[in-house]
DNA sequence: TCCTTTTGCATAGCGTGCTATATAAATAGA
DNA sequence: TCTATTTATATAGCACGCTATGCAAAAGGA
């Protein structure tokens, strides 16, 4: 059978494109779904803090900040204490985006996990947890 | 915390940025190592089959099989009984790099794992499977 | 103060995934 | 047989992940 390596993959693909699917008509892609929701937990987050808090890599984070601005998602703004950072803030285009998109994903992890029991599901996200750890680590 | 499908796409980015770690050195790229794992099992198959067996879209494969072509690592050749399909064989060269590479993969999911007990790690592979066809059938 | 290092962001270049579309060969149906 | 459909591959165009690099601002040290 399959690798846990081939299996993560495979397993993200799906989760991906099951995401893009719900959030296709917002216009929406699934990274910017995900950066949108962090930012309604606090708004004005620089490119850094989304950067550690989404743990992807700061270019890859800046080309996808350059794209939601490009779709009026987002605006940034420099930062009055630091020139060299730019604050980003939610539009209102990109507002009433979220809170359709939020309970969509949350479909999907419904979903995705629709077919495990309560023990199981909180086992999967136990064991996927333990395992980026772990991956961190080496 | 973070989402299922947060982790899940997590988890598959940490797993392929160790394995290309592990790769690197010979001129692999992750998707590349499948493609040549797959083969290794069966040679010759075409194009079609191997997206079947390692369930990425048709165009995916053909981009990833003209870089590997373009690497040295398989050669195409019209097949005898169908003329629209090509069929893949592993070249010297690629096969001399997947032995190593396979022992290094397996080396990764070892890691990867090393923080669970094996009914730990069985359970893991069994639910990631699970969610792969639940996520399939919807 | 001046110089070095660090930090925040942008850009270039690439691999891998997707959808949509094109093309040619095989197959099926009339 | 001749046409219509299906099948195998290719290509265009995009999102998103990465590494490597460059640049400007901030911070630190002499």
């Amino acid at each position: 059978m399959h690798s846990a390596g081939f299996l993560a993959n495979l397993m993200a693909r799906k989760f991906a494109a099951r995401l893009q699917h719900e959030v296709r008509d917002l216009g929406l892609a699934p990274a910017q779904f995900m950066v949108l929701a962090e930012m309604a937990e606090r708004d004005g987050l620089t490119q850094r803090q989304l950067v550690e808090r989404l743990e992807v890599e700061q270019a890859t984070m800046a080309n996808t900040l350059a794209r939601m601005e490009r779709d009026g998602l987002i605006r940034r703004a420099i930062s009055d204490a630091d020139r060299r950072a730019k604050c980003i803030f939610v539009t209102d285009k990109g507002r009433s985006r979220l809170e359709i998109a939020f309970q969509r994903a949350q479909k999907v992890n419904a979903i995705a996990t629709s077919d495990l029991t309560s023990q199981e599901t909180e086992m999967f996200v136990n064991l996927m947890n333990k395992v980026i750890e772990t991956l961190k680590r080496h």
